[in-house]
DNA sequence: CTTGGCTATTCAGTCTTGCTATGTACCAGT
DNA sequence: ACTGGTACATAGCAAGACTGAATAGCCAAG
């Protein structure tokens, strides 16, 4: 992928994760290859990990240890009811840019 | 704004200024009080002034001295090919990361 | 039993980008 | 002279994604 994407995921990366964990639990492995499976081709793991550490603190999420069949032990993560509320104030954040886009989008033609 | 804007603009504030230049061409001041009037309230000013300078580096805009009624002499900055053809790709990019979000928003339901 | 491969996490160092804060300069109205 | 609006520029900081590598457990093939 490209550096606008790189660039783009900045903030962005950080409410998609928020958005899977809303769903269901998962810990950081799995987020990624589900990552890779929707088209983000080139999410390094360490971007992951490095995101999931940064929410964990910040008391976004709740985290479990759970062992594996196969490896290490899996920290599983949870979003709690803080991390429910900073979603939504993402998806917020989200409708405004995207509204300002389309108009600007729609201007052009 | 919030941490939250901050972070969802890098990587597409530069994309949302080389939009308003595919439609006509603009200088720095301008450029912020427009941002401003769409509700971007907290984007200041040394931060367009930044990006101005750097997209100019990369060689994705024209820009010509224009002298003012009022004040020191205007930089009007317009879109060249490259500067249009970078656009497509953001724009390419923005769609991907739309319909991903999308998904995963509804996905919650 | 040893090598390689998959699972799973962590971290140091680098780059890009937006924000803060400040400074420069020009002009008009009071 | 002073204030305020116009217009541009820059140094230093913070945040987040990437690179690249290290660590570690488990299993199957040779």
């Amino acid at each position: 992928m490209g550096k606008q994407m790189t660039e783009m995921l900045k903030g962005t990366l950080e409410g998609i994760v928020l958005a899977i964990l809303s769903g269901r639990s998962a810990y950081g492995y799995e987020i990624t290859a589900w990552l890779r499976d929707q088209g983000f081709s080139d999410i390094a793991e360490g971007t992951i990990y490095a995101l999931l550490v940064r929410i964990e603190q910040r008391g976004l999420v709740d985290v479990e240890k759970v062992p594996s069949e196969k490896g290490p032990p899996r920290k599983v993560f949870s979003l709690n009811a803080q991390g429910r509320e900073y979603l939504e104030e993402f998806w917020r954040t989200w409708s405004f840019l995207t509204e300002r886009l389309e108009q600007l989008r729609e201007g052009d033609k």
